[in-house]
DNA sequence: GGGTATTTGTCCGTATGTATG
DNA sequence: TCATACATACGGACAAATACC
């Protein structure tokens, strides 16, 4: 037991646990506790050190969390093979050549991954369990073809105080990924619109879009969001914009663009802006600015958003926010559908929002994600003026303009070259020609461990040859 | 807690204080914020508005003081009853229309009803909670595009075995409904394809067509299923079939049809089957047929299916079975898709698979709709011959002739007069002049507990005027 | 059921701008 | 011009209550 003694400072500023969790994770990492070691029952040790199992608890589920111990239920906590700055890669098919494909790089900013290790995992659990244990045989059957109320009903309360979006649950439908509600809008929308879209912009709707066979114009994006100027010039009817935190630059849509784009919108009968707030949930610094949809008095906007980011992306859930007259018409056009989220989980994710969950874990990821951006930003800050941070205010990911005669995708390929994977700007303009002078990279930070940014960051210096100042 | 999106105006003459004072009182009284609705503390509010916790501290001590909120020492400000009627405007929560229609009728012959009562639900909780327990946060992540592979493979397994479908896991796409499968499937085929359809047939399918602008031309179907002497004489390229039990007549499509439909699908290039499988789990007559898909030579059958019938229907989980070539057209025209299916669900369900029980139940159904079946038919007997029974060899419903001088609609509407739905054969028509001579009812005996069916049976007849012989 | 970390309302010290005399 | 009072806004200390398993 005496290899137990670690040093905690009651007095000190540091939570317990988290002093906890350093020593262990120092104690892992120089080598002391060999792998496969069982560590310490939490009543043992929290016996031992005269502090509480829940602090305990804490900090072995931060270990867990990050990969340098696991839980084998009923047994106990082991000790895992560690590497420094490598990354848990999912467990890979071996026939698929779809998953076959190995990447050749260990450290990856792509905007999309997201942190799972704060993901309230027991709370789920104990709603699912409820939910099967408490539920009656009607579940198995089809529920209401939006989503069950429920559901719906907090859905609507929660776009009302968190986004100022004004709707009832009546509006609300309930569907399995953006790839499958914009489809359904769509057609909704009709075969004669023309879709304006943000250039550069989400590769995934344009393609949705293209897919399907719609006219696409592209519209260049500035710091303040779309420019709504070019937008008017064009003969589009349906604008799909990102105002919130617009992809991939980070701008967002200003106080006057917003304007603008909704008289755009009302000019014309046939007129309709799709707002997607993505990665709404997570803005750092500045006033919140209300959805799109919130202000819009003329029944133009359609929202979209998903659970996507917020909770986590396996559970396949977004919806879209209908105004009234588009709703009948889309009761009409789609009189056979069903929901395609499966009803268990409907009823798991309404308790779990119901009893706050939803809003508590929001709130944790948001100061995470801000402390990763803060290290992020701080450890890029060394490398100014050469490099400059954009789109930082929100979301999951940040833009730096880098001050060197290169091409975006040459950084992409300097960076690969040594095994970092970083993401080009230009990689997702709709046109081939990119206006802006200077090379654009994507920096997405949600994936990583805050304490893996700084070396990451360092490497990615190195291998653009760019020294700190 | 919430986070509460309030437009505050720092530069307006109004001190912040009120605003925020005014926003709330309004939300109040509009009913937006609900009766004991905790406000978010002010810490947070403050923080989040970017504004001082007194400014808060001064705006609710006011609505405080004009009995809007009350406070309770550290717990948190709580919304109060507005006294005054005057304020409400509109009651929030509308009946919806969709939900508030109540059927009128107390009897249900829908042919998509299923049996709950002896869904293993106990084993399906049992995986559910192991799934919960064991499952690491990778989960949280995307899995495969097309599904995860451990689910696939029991579903090639499965498909082999029961239904001949030769498939490597690879060819196999899960989605969440046939909703969603097929217009991927309609996307990947092209806009210069023009499916055939069977005439009467599956509305679903056919307003999928239809909606997604596909020319659709109906072949007229008799006992033996959808006429492929008719279909030959057409430009269609692809064939939508339900070989195994056509939807609504009941038919097989006879040995014969299959070879002939079979060459006709290789006799060019773009020629495609789509074969969907729905209901092909219970026959309870004579041989197994096998699927289109398992003697097809050419690789021209797209397979379709879905757990809808055979476990439940709120789970929302189909498939497609694509054809190599197909299989690679369709990862180079969807890049960007992730699987709408939750990936807890797929793991579910695997589990459920591969300890048996998947089988097993298909089993006990299978016993149980035959029970109800016989129940049903040796009902109708008594009312031969003005009364003939067909499509009883598979499925979950049967199409009953009626040797009256009457339509379809005539009868369905007689049933209703009495509380009994029943379905017209003319119904699911695409084209509106239908051939057959007798009208035809369709009768679906799933939902139906086999002690009521007799019941129910005696007062269908008794709504038409038809007496025992 | 216990006990710790965290959240929360309450209270207080302070700073700034404005109006008043 | 200066002193005083008030309104508004910011930040922090404290202790009670809650969340958490």
């Amino acid at each position: 037991m005496d290899m137990w003694l670690i040093q905690l400072n009651k007095t000190s500023q540091t939570p317990l646990y988290a002093q906890l969790y350093e020593e262990m994770k120092e104690a892992i990492i120089r080598g002391d506790l060999l792998v496969g070691t069982k560590l310490p029952s939490k009543r043992k040790l929290a016996e031992f050190l005269s502090i509480s199992q829940t602090t305990i608890e804490l900090a072995y589920a931060q270990l867990v969390a990050e990969g340098f111990i696991s839980s084998v239920s009923r047994r106990g906590f082991f000790v895992e093979e560690v590497a420094e700055l490598a990354y848990v890669e999912q467990p890979r098919e071996i026939a698929d050549e779809l998953e076959s494909v190995k990447p050749n790089y260990s450290i990856d900013f792509h905007s999309g991954k997201i942190d799972t290790s704060a993901f309230p995992f027991n709370q789920w659990r104990k709603y699912a369990k409820d939910v099967l244990d408490e539920s009656s045989r009607d579940l198995l059957l089809l529920g209401h073809p939006q989503g069950d109320l429920e559901l719906r009903q907090e859905i609507a309360s929660y776009l009302y105080s968190s986004r100022g979006v004004r709707c009832a649950p009546q509006q609300i439908i309930l569907g399995s990924g953006t790839e499958q509600l914009m489809p359904l809008l769509i057609r909704l929308l009709g075969k004669q619109s023309v879709y304006a879209i943000e250039n550069p912009g989400y590769p995934l709707t344009h393609h949705i879009f293209v897919n399907h066979d719609r006219s696409v114009t592209p519209i260049p994006v500035d710091s303040d969001g779309m420019n709504v100027n070019e937008l008017e010039k064009t003969d589009a009817s349906v604008a799909y914009v990102t105002p919130s935190h617009q992809f991939p630059t980070g701008a967002i849509l200003s106080a006057s663009r917003r304007v603008q784009l909704l008289n755009w919108a009302s000019a014309k009968e046939d007129r309709y802006i799709i707002e997607d707030d993505y990665d709404s949930e997570f803005r750092y610094i500045g006033k919140p600015i209300p959805s799109l949809q919130g202000i819009d008095q003329s029944e133009r906007v359609i929202y979209i958003s998903t659970f996507s980011k917020s909770l986590m992306p396996s559970l396949r859930m977004a919806y879209l926010v209908l105004p009234m007259h588009i709703l009948q018409e889309y009761r009409k056009t789609f009189p056979y559908y069903s929901s395609t989220v499966p009803r268990l989980d409907q009823h798991v994710l309404a308790q779990f929002m119901n009893a706050g969950h939803f809003s508590k874990h929001l709130n944790r990821m948001r100061k995470i994600y801000r402390k990763k951006l803060e290290k992020l930003t701080s450890s890029l800050a060394d490398y100014a003026p050469l490099v400059q941070i954009s789109g930082e205010q929100a979301g999951m990911h940040i833009v730096l303009t880098i001050d060197l005669e290169k091409t975006d995708k040459e950084l992409v390929k300097l960076a690969l070259d040594q095994g970092i994977r970083v993401y080009a700007r230009s990689e997702y303009m709709v046109t081939s020609n990119d206006q802006s002078s200077k090379p654009q990279i994507l920096l997405g930070f949600g994936g990583f461990l805050e304490t893996e940014i700084e070396k990451a960051v360092q490497l990615l210096m190195d291998a653009w040859g760019i020294s700190s100042t």
